[in-house]
RNA sequence: GCGGGUAUGGCGGAAUAGGCAGACGCAAGGGACUUAAAAUCCCUCGGGGGCGACUCCGUGCCGGUUCAAGUCCGGCUACCCGCACCA
């Protein structure tokens, strides 16, 4: 007999035996096939890992330990996140320097991911927090600079009360800060802004090119909002301007009734004196900024606006008057800050034309109900009608005449718009890079010469962010004044240092060389490592951070950095582990759910009550882990109890990878109980190096779905073929040294200690970690002798046991045979589909 | 409102390309072993009816296509996630 399974000893014995070996390194032979797996580098919080970290980093070091075994020359590299809020505020509540901060939770991320076993390249760690690495990101930016890409504008921004810092649009939620939920306001400041709208055609269409799952795609797409129309020109009447407006719908110009501009429109300054109720106008300007952009949004139902008194527009088109209206319905960052309105055929319009009873004329015909009665917006199948040179056409060969005829005549042309904000990439925080730009009052923005780089962050006293809004690098004068690089004279730093994501924008170029001090990466790493071809990460970070990396990584390629357009081949993503709801009523102790369930009158009241004390999230059994619901559960507890061979395991087993999963402890000791299993594999050991003849077909169809399953996310599939086929052994109670081979093999992946050492203690050749991966022969996967079902009118009556090749009417004869009685009337039909079923049609 | 996703036993979830629904695991019940418990092993485990071989119903709801539908088509409902007056 064995001795007993001890995870502690396995794992601590080959984590050992790995680092020594250097197990998981990567080959300088740049002839062999490369593999590079990616998942993305962790924020090292105070928090130590979670157990959501561990599912997206067991997935793809399966994928890398597979391919290794196959031949691959894999790198999957790990690294560190380090610039951002949380450790600048731990470091000013404790007074701490950031950087101690940072290294003590980096220690500790690092010591909890070896203890998981990962087969991580260590040498090639980086952190963007180093001089060494960020130097790189300054270098990026500067290029930027240089490109016109980078720029500073006064504008509003997104000014977090709490944080005390700018934010970009897409770090705003439900109109509070995405990391603290403290309140956004607007707050017009000087801010550098990053041209990524420059961009947006490019990353568009590099989506055609690349293997994302659609909804990452689709979530892009969308974000990036491309739309297509016109600007078309109105006239104001008894003025030499013109009020310029952009709409997708040009077919429609004749049905313009009045305009809309935005609150903030400039014409509003500009014709101050001909406006006759200048007063409420501005009044309602007031109002509508005060309204935060979450307010604006909630009480999107119910239109406002006030008529500017005193102008008029004219229709180019057909010379007629129309009213101007304000209204915050338009935005001013959108399009011109101006529309036309046709109610007839916007939903909008419609709304407001009816609130305040506007004309509404039908020029697209179509519409079961009348426009009055009901806004007509289809363009598939409408016709154009009181449109003059348009009528009688589609909306699309209309759009198309009327474009034409705009630009023949100047007074309008096509136009695509987006939905996409260039990027605010300045934050007035002292943890993070600083911008490398002198402000000189001679010359104005002048870079840095890239010899100065890396410009390093100076030691500070206070890291607080003051309340005028500046960074706390302000206050070091030493360090902000400085000499003009371009003509010698006084100058100031930049004091503002870059967001988060600028880190996090390139860190999988540096993986391919990261100790290179002469380039961000060498041409001749990036040329056999990039692109990644598989890259994992949270859903959450489609619209951030990966769009930001995405149009880095397509600048660097358009100025000949990279080789490649894309950097990610293929992007996938895992769902979130969720954990149990304490305040639901299923979730209770049983005394505690008792006692609720007779104070309230039966379950209703019992929820109702919980409801009004937790709010609507009681209603959920499953929400996020949190550290206020008491429901986080740490995975060095599991590691240390069941082993990390058991939590990979459950990780992957726990459901669909790409679904949320809730935890369960249950779960982990079914995992658990599986490993023990597999452990006791080696007491019943059989002497054969292939295969016994009644497991041949099980063994080739099972290397097949795993070597599958590992590919295609469904590792939950793969162990469940392992358990089934462990469940064969064990009713032999055998198991032949040529099926244990190939069983620890499968297995590696997901549970990497346990294998190795029982490949050790079976005496089989060598390291586990450099076997190579099971073939199998598709001939083999199929089976001499098939069960199939026998239907009668499409239901199941009996099942037969044939030969898989054996022909159509042996079979059916044999079926008939099989029903016998339970077969009467008529034989219409007789299907028979190879090695599933026979159906027989009867009446 | 728009976009995306999901819905299958007590639970997590399986089910190539329309072909035997419920793999695998958990929980539960029964049994073996044990002085006992834990662990382990064996059996049962969608619902109804029948002593029984069997039989009827069953994949959120309503309809359809088909010899055959969890899977396809049309129409809904509920929940989750994004976006949200983008003209």
């Amino acid at each position: 007999m064995a001795i007993p399974y001890n995870h502690r000893e396995v794992e601590s014995k080959w984590q050992s035996v790995w680092d020594e070996e250097k197990a998981f390194g990567t080959s300088e032979d740049h002839t062999k096939p490369k593999y590079y797996a990616l998942v993305e580098f962790p924020y090292p919080s105070g928090d130590g890992l979670h157990v959501g970290h561990p599912r997206p980093y067991t997935a793809l070091d399966i994928v890398a330990r597979k391919r290794r075994m196959q031949g691959y020359n894999v790198l999957y590299p790990m690294g560190w996140d380090a610039f951002g809020l949380p450790t600048e505020n731990y470091a000013i509540k404790h007074h701490i320097h950031p950087r101690i901060v940072t290294k003590n939770n980096v220690a500790r991320f690092k010591s909890q991911l070896h203890s998981l076993g990962y087969s991580f390249d260590w040498d090639r760690e980086v952190n963007t927090t180093d001089t060494d690495y960020y130097k790189w990101t300054q270098w990026i930016f500067l290029k930027l600079f240089k490109a016109g890409l980078a720029y500073k504008a006064e504008m509003p921004i997104n000014w977090c009360t709490s944080c005390k810092v700018g934010l970009a649009n897409e770090e705003v939620v439900n109109g509070v800060c995405e990391r603290c939920g403290s309140e956004v306001i607007r707050k017009v400041k000087s801010q550098w802004m990053l041209k990524i709208t420059e961009y947006a055609d490019k990353l568009i269409q590099g989506l055609d090119t690349v293997d994302y799952i659609e909804r990452v795609k689709i979530s892009q797409k969308n974000w990036i909002g491309k739309s297509t129309g016109a600007e078309v020109d109105f006239s104001i009447t008894g003025k030499e301007d013109r009020l310029r407006i952009y709409t997708t719908r040009p077919d429609t110009l004749f049905g313009a009734t009045y305009m809309v501009v935005s609150p903030e429109h400039p014409m509003i300054e500009k014709y101050r004196a001909e406006i006759r109720n200048y007063d409420a106008l501005a009044a309602y300007r007031e109002q509508a900024a005060k309204k935060s952009d979450f307010e604006r949004t909630e009480l999107a139902k119910d239109k406002t606006g006030v008529q500017i008194d005193g102008l008029t527009a004219t229709n180019p088109v057909n010379g007629r008057k129309i009213p101007i209206w304000v209204s915050d319905y338009v935005l001013m960052t959108y399009g011109t800050g101006a529309i036309m309105a046709v109610p007839a055929h916007d939903e909008r319009d419609w709304e407001f034309a009816k609130k305040f009873g506007l004309p509404i004329i039908e020029v697209v015909a179509g519409s079961p109900v009348s426009v009055q009665e009901q806004v007509f917006t289809d363009v598939a199948t409408g016709t154009l009608v009181n449109s003059e040179f348009l009528d009688g056409l589609s909306v699309a060969d209309a759009k198309k005449k009327i474009i034409a005829f705009l630009e023949e005549k100047g007074i309008g042309q096509s136009k695509t718009n987006y939905k996409l904000r260039d990027w605010v990439f300045s934050r007035q925080r002292y943890w993070g890079e600083p911008i490398p730009i002198v402000i000189c009052e001679k010359c104005g923005f002048v870079p840095l010469e890239e010899s100065e780089l890396p410009l390093m962050l100076p030691e500070v006293e206070s890291y607080e962010p003051t309340d005028n809004g500046e960074s706390p690098l302000a206050a070091m004068e030493g360090w902000v004044n400085t000499t003009c690089p371009h003509c010698g004279g006084p100058a100031k730093r930049e004091t503002d240092t870059m967001p988060q994501w600028a880190g996090s924008s390139w860190y999988f170029l540096r993986y391919t060389d990261p100790h290179n001090d002469k380039a961000l990466a060498s041409k001749e790493a990036l040329e056999y490592w990039m692109p990644v071809d598989w890259y994992n990460g949270g859903m959450e970070h489609t619209t951030l951070h990966l769009l930001y990396s995405r149009f880095w990584h397509r600048f660097l390629y358009d100025n000949g950095v990279v080789p490649c357009p894309e950097p990610y081949q293929k992007r996938t993503s895992h769902g979130m582990i969720l954990g149990l709801n304490p305040h639901n009523l299923q979730n209770l102790a049983e005394d505690e759910r008792e006692e609720l369930l007779k104070a309230h009158g039966g379950e209703q009241g019992a929820r109702k009550a919980l409801r009004d004390k937790f709010g609507e999230m009681a209603d959920h059994p499953v929400v996020k882990m949190s550290k206020s619901l008491g429901n986080v559960v740490n995975p060095d507890d599991i590691v240390m109890e069941y082993g990390a061979d058991t939590l990979r395991t459950y990780e992957m087993f726990i459901g669909a990878f790409d679904l949320s999963a809730a935890w369960s402890e249950d779960g982990v000791k079914g995992c658990r109980r599986f490993l023990e299993r597999v452990w006791k594999l080696q007491d019943m050991l059989a002497e054969g190096e292939g295969y016994s003849a009644d497991l041949e077909t099980r063994m080739h169809q099972t290397i097949k779905k795993v070597s599958n399953d590992y590919e295609n996310l469904k590792y939950n599939t793969a162990i469940a073929a392992m358990m089934s086929l462990i469940n064969e052994f064990n009713k032999k109670n055998a198991v032949t040294r040529g099926e244990y081979r190939t069983f620890l093999t499968l297995l590696n992946p997901v549970a990497p200690h346990i294998t190795e050492e029982l490949w050790q203690a079976a005496g089989f050749e060598g390291r586990l970690y450099q076997a190579k991966w099971p073939d199998y022969d598709e001939a083999k996967t199929v089976e001499a002798q098939v069960e199939i079902g026998v239907q009668v009118n499409g239901k199941l009556r009996a099942t037969i046991s044939v030969p898989r090749d054996e022909d159509k009417d042996r079979i059916i004869q044999a079926a008939k045979e099989a029903l016998g009685d339970k077969l009467s009337g008529n034989v219409v039909k007789e299907i028979y589909v190879p090695g599933r079923l026979v159906n027989i049609v009867a009446k």
